[in-house]
DNA sequence: CCCAACGTCAACATAACTGTTGACATATGA
DNA sequence: TCATATGTCAACAGTTATGTTGACGTTGGG
């Protein structure tokens, strides 16, 4: 299914097939790759202030287009510059991606393990776990349903080191919410009606759907209140 | 060969995007177009097995990739065939997601609206309707996911007939589900948690995030148990 | 003033994808 | 047998995307 490279000679040079390996490594310097690590290892404030401001141009149109909906001419445009200038800032797509989502992902399953530490009684735990995390999506928001929207898979064919990453990352916030449910049925407080693992489900998915309808500047609701409504709701849905 | 914008001719048009018009209809007939009207409207019954077919592999790669991150090269190599093969039963990606989708997605409509409009009370048809839903999910699996996954937004541009029509099969579904609890806190059956839209859109996220996991032949749980334990979960949480 | 860091620009190379074409194969029934 | 419906193939045209290049501007500090 790879029929013709080109019927032309290929340089022998430019045919190295880049795209077998999956080399998370050592992508060829390039010019203005130099100069990009130059300034962010020098890292001005200007310099990264401005990659936020990208960041968060690119946020609005990866909430709303998706990742493959997502051109950087788009993001470039966004910006009222040029494509080429955001390569001063960024390597390629994934990394804006990668910037984007990384450090929210994080505090996000941060938080969700905070709260499985946390002393309080399972289910109040799953009281706090959902109003934070509705907390945290609006005062995220877009970023964290960029986050969501995305499954993985469908941003990277899934066998890179960042890929990994945030599979672990995924993995870390479904097993945190899974472990407080647990609890609660082990010590009886919640009852049995499924498995753990499928009542969390259930609890964040209540919760991500919200990427689907929620707008916090256009909605008549503030994260808190939907926080606190699905908290009530859930918990007594599962409380014994 | 392709440089016909460059330096040569410095288009004046510039800026004058041809896709504007959003023309739903009239799409040049074409040569191979005319023989799939053809075969189509003719329709024998090997023809529309093998769109069936068509569909059906083209639904496991929109589930598993989505809209955006299919091609159609990758539906023919699925079916071990060739991508020009496809055009002799459907004209383009978008009907071909079309064909994938509608069907299914209106029955799912249909499904809400009986049992909206059922006489049993407001808090049996929540729990019938959880039920049935992921039951249908399940045999309709993934073909209902295929459309729960795609923000049909990020389909298509969002102007055209189908596109439309789309929004409105959501709509009517977003309708039907609300209406039921509103029936719930109308007759004081529900608890008065949130407003009937916001407490419907978390009993949908609660099943839709099951695409998110739920692959039926590989899940210990079936539909039908899933369905039971989320109604449950939802009826003793908003019951009064 | 001058230089280096900062930032931008137009253009190119490469690739993937969609939609289309016209010729070619097969097989079926009249 | 032969015409027709059915189905496939190789190839191309047009579009859009990414990543890169090298030259060009701008600006503030020494």
């Amino acid at each position: 299914m790879r029929p013709e490279k080109s019927d032309t000679q290929l340089t022998p040079e430019h045919g190295v097939p880049a795209q077998v390996e999956v080399a998370d490594t050592a992508p060829p310097p390039s010019d203005i790759g130099r100069k990009r690590r130059l300034a962010f290892d020098k890292g001005s404030e200007s310099y990264h202030e401005r990659r936020r401001e990208i960041a968060k141009a690119a946020a609005q149109l990866f909430n709303q287009r998706g990742f493959k909906g997502t051109s950087l001419a788009a993001v470039a445009e966004a910006l009222a510059t040029d494509r080429a200038s955001l390569y001063y800032y960024i390597a390629n797509k994934r990394e804006l991606f990668d910037e984007v989502v990384r450090e929210v992902s994080e505090d996000n399953v941060a938080l969700a393990e905070a709260v499985l530490a946390s002393g309080i009684p399972p289910v109040e735990k799953l009281r706090t776990l959902v109003v934070e995390l509705m907390r945290s999506y609006g005062r995220n928001y877009p970023v964290l349903y960029v986050y969501i929207r995305e499954d993985l898979t469908h941003v990277e064919n899934g066998r890179t080191e960042w890929s990994r990453h945030m599979r672990g990352v995924n993995r870390r916030y479904d097993d945190a919410v899974t472990a407080i449910v647990q609890e609660g049925l082990d010590d009886g407080s919640i009852r049995p009606i499924a498995s753990a693992r499928v009542l969390a489900f259930g609890v964040i998915g209540m919760i991500n759907w919200t990427n689907r309808w929620f707008v916090p500047d256009r909605s008549p609701h503030s994260a808190d209140d939907l926080g606190a409504a699905y908290a009530e709701m859930v918990v007594a849905g599962l409380q014994a």
